[in-house]
DNA sequence: AGCACGCCGACT
DNA sequence: GTCGGCGTGCTC
């Protein structure tokens, strides 16, 4: 032991690798020991990371530093977490103490644990009774405990009654149990599954159980997929190891976690990004203990301390949300089979409109594929119909055409629910002066402003810009010559409003509804049959259960089509399928119209006739002859730069510094269809090679070489990119 | 991610 | 002459 032992440690911050210190004296440390360590003039907090056998310390000693303490009350990040940081950096070409800086996102779980009291009957009654305190007592009679405010709502009384009966040691405080400590009921009694469900669920039970492995769960909306995987979910638990549930749109979870509740007795833990970050804190140590078994999170999620996960279910697994685009992008989904393998653990993809991806690997035999073809409870599919626009076109200044005007004034007659779904938020999309032709566009992107007539204002839907609603043309002068033209979900609200006068309508949109409270309580409303025309944008596509809803209309069923975006067909499939899919339950055969300039086109012909897999089929053979992902491996590029020539004049010289490479097509610089975004001008290489080939080693090797951006020059790497704007 | 260093313009 | 703008580079 001649030299001082150096231990490494990953900070999160953007560095290229971990950094090497002194052990602190007379301790031995292990990786995924939290520590606080010295950096430059500064102490920040680390993970001991582990050391591969061939790598070793190539720093001068005389720089290593002394780590300063480990933090004891955390426990450590779990060996697979490290593991699997390694992979997300690796694969996603970002610094790993990026991905490490999203596993430790709950700076509260670092600090010592601040203790919620809540009061339980158990003391001698007060001396002094009062009808205030008699309230109090019979509202906490049963020695649950309560929080002080909700046992003070509960008895019509202020908290001072209640502060008055602590003192006299009436009520007694106590620490306040968090949801995810009571006990799981596995074998509490609920629906019986129908005879699909069960064999799915059977399917599913196969795969589960020994070690890796990745299930398509794939069933129509309304099928009862949800039921089927708590199967696997409350075999989890009974192993005594910890689930999570992957969601896209943590907001509209409320139902989920209800369903949960009804099913397993008990409230799994959230995890998401609009929660306290109290409550984050009390999460992630929650978890990092093995205390929360069963956790229902948005896609960061994938990030947390588990000690001893089980099995991963990605709900929706089609949804374009699990790709995160900013900071570290990564695909969740992908990540999700990723951390399954590390882990030699289960994970099911669910979805009633699987990916082309998933779909692609289970017909490869890579995942098992486990189909509920039909509706549960013998509800039946709704009957899907394209409307030709052509042919029927509504009138001028209106967006609604004759049949879908009919198919509402009838379905309100019987009483029932219908959606409109529209997925542009506003009133209308773009301003022209009737006078002279000039077009409100956003100073600092290349977009049209974007008319909110219910915030009177123009809106950039990029950057946030806004000016308000101007009486007379900046250009020309003229007054009332300002037209909008297009519409948005606020127009479609009008023109209802003036048709069908009596109708109860209420806009799903995240202008109209600020916040998850608001949101939750619409919903509510809706579920509650308060409404009978919902307008709303994607919102309304996510996994929400609207019961009472018979038709679902589709205001412009071509709008996903129109980019020049090789996931178009596929993106406008699963919405339009989604959308429509919420149409009849149990009591209500469904209806979904389409409207539309193009009924020929596949996308269309496929939902009409409710061939799905005619679509996936020639959907895919399509990719595959293009080389296109799954078939192919894309990346993508981009360069920005407040200065068009700085940005252009970069990206040429990068696309130059490209390696030659046989099958390697580097394509561009090309302008980015948003050409300027927030005042930066926008260029974009796209780099296509066979699947077969490393793309990240070539993309290494090429960065590398490269020069670097300078400046305000940046270089945002995305692969497998999503997104082509 | 911070923070210091250093090189250019406009002030007492 | 100095103050301070932020662009560049370093932190084990």
């Amino acid at each position: 032991m001649s030299k001082p032992e150096t231990v490494p440690v990953l900070l999160p911050l953007a560095l290229p690798a971990p950094y090497d210190y002194l052990a602190p004296e007379g301790e031995t440390l292990r990786p995924g020991d939290f520590v606080v360590v010295p950096l430059g003039p500064a102490l920040r907090l680390g993970v001991v990371w582990h050391r591969s056998e061939d790598e070793k310390p190539d720093v001068a000693p005389a720089k290593l530093r002394r780590i300063q303490h480990r933090l004891e009350d955390v426990p450590p990040l779990p060996e697979i977490s490290l593991r699997f940081c390694d992979w997300v950096a690796n694969y996603t070409l970002t610094p790993p103490g990026m991905v490490l800086r999203m596993m430790m996102s709950a700076s509260k779980a670092f600090e010592p644990p601040t203790l919620k009291f809540g009061v339980r009957l158990g003391g001698e009654p007060p001396e002094r009774m009062t009808s205030a305190r008699a309230r109090v007592l019979e509202a906490a009679e049963g020695g649950m405990i309560f929080r002080k405010s909700e046992l003070a709502e509960m008895a019509g009384v202020s908290t001072g009654v209640i502060e008055g009966l602590v003192n006299a040691g009436t009520l007694l405080q106590e620490v306040l149990p968090d949801p995810w400590q009571a006990p799981f009921d596995l074998a509490r009694e609920h629906a019986p599954l129908s005879d699909a469900q069960d064999e799915a669920a059977k399917a599913l039970l196969a795969q589960t159980g020994n070690g890796f492995s990745v299930s398509l769960l794939d069933g129509v909306t309304g099928s009862g997929k949800t039921e089927v995987y708590f199967e696997a979910i409350a075999k989890t638990l009974e192993q005594g190891k910890q689930a999570l549930v992957l969601m896209p749109e943590i907001a509209l979870t409320t139902q989920f976690i209800a369903r949960c509740e009804a099913r397993f007795g008990a409230k799994p833990a959230e995890w998401h990004s609009g929660m306290t970050s109290n409550m984050r804190g009390r999460v992630w140590r929650a978890i990092a203990q093995g205390d929360a078994k069963f956790v229902v999170a948005a896609r960061s999620g994938l990030f947390l301390p588990f000690p001893d996960l089980g099995l991963i279910v990605v709900d929706e697994e089609h949804d374009q949300g699990y790709k995160q685009e900013d900071r570290v992008t990564y695909q969740a989904r992908d990540m999700a089979v990723v951390r399954g393998n590390l882990g030699k653990i289960p994970v099911i993809l669910s979805s009633a409109t699987p990916s082309i991806e998933s779909v692609v690997n289970a017909e490869a035999g890579r995942y098992a594929h486990i189909r509920l073809k039909s509706r549960y409870n013998a509800a039946q599919l709704p009957e899907i119909e394209p409307i030709d626009m052509r042919a029927t076109p509504p009138e001028r200044g209106r967006w609604l055409s004759p049949p879908l005007v009919e198919a509402l004034a009838e379905t309100l007659e019987r009483g029932e629910q219908s959606l409109l779904f529209l997925n542009r938020r506003g009133y209308a999309p773009l301003t022209l002066c009737r006078n002279c032709g000039y077009r409100f566009e956003c100073p600092n992107c290349s977009a049209w402003l974007v008319e909110h007539r219910f915030r009177r204002r123009l809106e950039c839907h990029h950057c946030g810009t806004f000016i308000p609603i101007p009486d007379e043309c900046p250009q020309c002068g003229a007054e009332d010559s300002l037209t909008p033209c297009g519409p948005g979900v606020e127009r479609i609200d009008e023109e209802i409003a003036t048709r069908f006068p009596e109708a109860r309508r209420l806009i799903l949109s995240s202008d109209q509804l600020t916040g998850i409270d608001e949101l939750r309580r619409a919903l509510r409303e809706i579920e509650e049959g308060a409404v009978d025309i919902v307008i709303g944008t994607q919102l309304v596509a996510k996994g929400h259960h609207f019961p009472g809803l018979a038709l679902v209309g589709v205001i412009d069923g071509d709008l996903g089509l129109a980019q020049a975006d090789p996931r178009a067909a596929e993106r406008t499939f699963q919405l339009l399928s989604q959308v429509t899919g919420r149409a009849g339950r149990a009591a209500i055969k469904g209806k979904g119209l389409i409207q539309t300039y193009m009924p020929e086109h596949p996308v269309l012909q496929a939902l009409a006739k409710g061939d799905r897999d005619a679509f996936l089929a020639r959907e895919i053979e399509a990719r595959k002859t293009a080389g296109m992902p799954p078939f192919g491996r894309l990346a993508s590029l981009l360069i920005s730069s407040g200065l068009r020539d700085r940005a252009e004049t970069y990206a040429r010289d990068l696309a130059r510094a490209a390696p030659p490479a046989a099958k390697i097509l580097v394509l561009g610089p090309a302008e980015a269809p948003l050409a300027v975004i927030r005042g930066r001008y926008r260029y974009r290489l796209l780099v296509k090679a066979p699947r077969e080939a490393d793309m990240q080693t070539y993309l290494r090797l090429w960065l590398g070489n490269a020069p670097k951006p300078k400046g305000d020059l940046r270089l945002t790497v995305d692969i497998d990119p999503y997104s082509f704007l």
